[in-house]
DNA sequence: CGCCTGCTTGATACAGCTCAATCCTTGTGG
DNA sequence: CCACAAGGATTGAGCTGTATCAAGCAGGCG
């Protein structure tokens, strides 16, 4: 997946002990202490980084980004999800992305943020302050590496999203969705197709689903029953589906023949 | 723009003759010597960057990367314009981007390449191993910070795009656009509207145009019409429009009141 | 139990697509 | 220098996929 690989060689072969080290044992004990950014660092490193860190509890619906506003933090995702948001003045709204846990927010912006960012869930976070930020990259260059990774990645799924939204159907973009959503949540970019019968866990609402397909609800909620009904996939309840024809989905996402 | 700022510190005060050394006067004469990555770099670390690079010139209408080949190379335009895009099995495209002189091709990469490229116009472009530039990281860190600054503007631009594809209306689509093109014209990014009579200068055919923002040639055209009869813009000929009115087209493009 | 919110389904409208004809520009050859 | 051909752009007419508007449905919570 990533271009520039594991940074092996960074990572201290002699194991620290942190637990009497209040700012590392508060990264001992994260969700995403093994994902993203956080699995790419050292001990050491993570201690210099849990040093810089402000770790926050957010509740549900919180909207704690905003879109125009100086863009001072940087967020690595510990727990539950977020989405990433534009809109427009009359509201229309565009889903840009969703970051679960070990993703990382703030990349895509300038002195300002370009993007809202609000909690689909309660979600806990540590937040860093860009400067700050900055400055660990002297300190630690593996940091750095890192955030190219993860800013390569999701360029990738950018134009991925681009050509959904500009040149495919209704049904090509639910079936993609839910393969793409597949990957993530077996995480992921494995390539593969997830196995039949893979069970989906869909936090996200029929609004943000068509917020973020460009489509309204009302379409996706057809496109969602016509699937259904060509018996490609099934909807146990709102927040579950079953893959049962991974290929067939396949074939609609990305118009074989 | 960039958040991590211009390196100045890393510019070498004095200037070093490079008119006698090979490999650096091939920068000294690039007409991309001043713009994007290269003009983060000083003196000596052109001179290796340039010892790492293939200069090539190609023809327009060459396909020089293909969407699923192995991603061996990064390029940096010199000259002439290039097109990235993805295409569907039955022949739809999306153009995902266009790279000018300065810009940089390859970090919206995995181990493969995820978007195509081809020349619009004959192009002069400089080619890296992608494991060649990874190796020069450790030397020179400066190219590592200006390839995140990189990518990160490119992430601000396609979240950008997913708005427009996902939510604009074709007319909304094409105001953006030729605004959004002012701005690169001008490089750049100075976030201000383009003086009213501003000309435009489009390497692109209509279709080109069309496949960028997810619409027919023939909608392209007819928005295209529909703002010259409002008097917003003038079409000189079709590689040139003048915008007449750049507040009337922000208004429309960004679906103020 | 019944309200409320979010989802589904149906009927109709319309923005943008498709198909088709014409126009314009540019390059070529007599 | 003009006639003509060819490819791209424009314009028109009708169609269609998705949006809009509206009515029912279901599951969760007080």
């Amino acid at each position: 997946m990533s271009s520039f690989g594991k940074i092996a060689s960074l990572r201290h072969p002699v194991a620290i002990n942190l637990a009497d080290r209040p700012s590392a044992s508060a990264c001992e004990d994260c969700g995403a202490r093994h994902l993203g950014l956080c699995d790419a660092l050292s001990d050491e490193e993570l201690v210099f980084l849990s040093s810089a860190a402000h770790r926050m509890t957010l509740p549900t619906g919180r909207l704690f980004l905003e879109e125009g506003d100086a863009a001072q933090f940087f967020y690595n995702v510990n727990s539950g999800t977020v989405r990433l948001f534009k809109a427009l003045p009359d509201g229309r709204r565009q889903i840009t992305g969703f970051a679960g846990p070990g993703h990382f927010i703030g990349l895509a912006a300038t002195d300002m943020n370009v993007v809202s960012a609000e909690t689909m869930e309660p979600v806990q976070l540590c937040r860093f302050s860009r400067a700050g930020m900055r400055a660990m990259f002297e300190e630690y260059p593996a940091l750095e590496r890192k955030l190219l990774d993860v800013a390569m990645h999701e360029l990738v799924l950018s134009q991925q999203q681009m050509l959904l939204l500009g040149r495919k159907t209704a049904l090509e973009r639910i079936a993609s969705f839910l393969l793409s959503w597949a990957q993530r949540q077996e995480n992921c970019n494995t390539g593969k197709l997830p196995r039949p019968n893979a069970k989906l866990t869909l936090p996200l609402s029929r609004t943000d689903l068509a917020d973020y397909l460009g489509l309204t609800i009302e379409t996706v909620s057809r496109s969602l029953s016509a699937l259904k009904k060509e018996g490609l996939i099934e909807i146990p309840n709102i927040h579950e589906v079953v893959l049962l024809r991974p290929q067939a989905l396949e074939n609609i996402a990305e118009a074989a023949n």
